[in-house]
DNA sequence: CACCAGGCAAGTA
DNA sequence: TACTTGCATGGT
């Protein structure tokens, strides 16, 4: 994948804060849609833990509209920015300074933060060394015979760090090639890969 | 028109 | 535990 698509320089996003918005806004959407909705927070200086604690709710809603499910994700912004205030000052820094593992748990603890939105946060934004799994990783492994179909998150996720050194950088290209090659190959749900530039996409897909 | 997009939580049985 | 549904815009 790295050969054939090269380093994607992931994540397209600015600070760290960026990226925790970006992850949040990007549950079940394309990443199209969210580049207007964090535009229209950066353009009115929006892009920001302070900026966004003192913005209505309302107003918030209205500026990330173009992302889809505007106010359950108005809200769940909220809820991060509450968990960030309460235990850390504010400061994502903090956050991951923490260990790993507890870093996770206060995220997971937040209303509208999964494991794949957390572990996004994490990666990327705090360079540390967790695997994300999402749909494009479900669907290209189980088209590959790699695992079932109703493999969970830790068990697809355990399948990466078990048997990877561990390390930030490489789980950072390896998502995202993951992602690329489901865009190009993967493209739909129902589809079957063609032109993949992994050779078993082409000798043993599984529809 | 149908289907998809870098999920998650709440409700039901 | 294992389904099902709501959330919503914009592209193909």
């Amino acid at each position: 994948m790295l050969g054939h698509f090269g380093p994607r320089n992931w994540w397209p996003a600015k600070t760290p804060f960026e990226v925790a918005v970006g992850a949040v806004l990007t549950q079940n959407t394309n990443w199209q849609n969210v580049t207007r909705a964090i535009d229209n927070l950066r353009s009115r200086n929006l892009l920001s833990y302070e900026a966004l604690l003192l913005m209505p709710i309302d107003e918030l809603a209205e500026c990330i509209r173009p992302a889809g499910y505007y106010n359950l994700k108005a809200q769940r912004l909220k809820n991060l920015l509450g968990m960030l205030a309460e235990r850390y000052n504010g400061d994502l820094r903090a956050l991951f300074d923490e260990p790993l593992r507890t870093a996770r748990e206060h995220l997971l603890a937040v209303k509208g933060i999964g494991a794949e939105t957390a572990d996004s946060i994490l990666l990327y934004g705090g360079n540390l060394p967790i695997f994300v799994v999402d749909a494009y990783t479900h669907r290209i492994l189980h088209r590959h015979a790699m695992i079932g179909e109703t493999s969970d998150y830790q068990s697809i996720q355990e399948l990466f760090m078990d048997n990877l050194p561990v390390d930030p950088g490489l789980f950072n290209e390896y998502h995202a090639l993951l992602v690329q090659t489901g865009k190009y190959f993967c493209l739909k749900k129902k589809a079957r890969c063609q032109g993949c530039p992994l050779n078993c996409f082409l000798e043993n897909p599984v529809a």
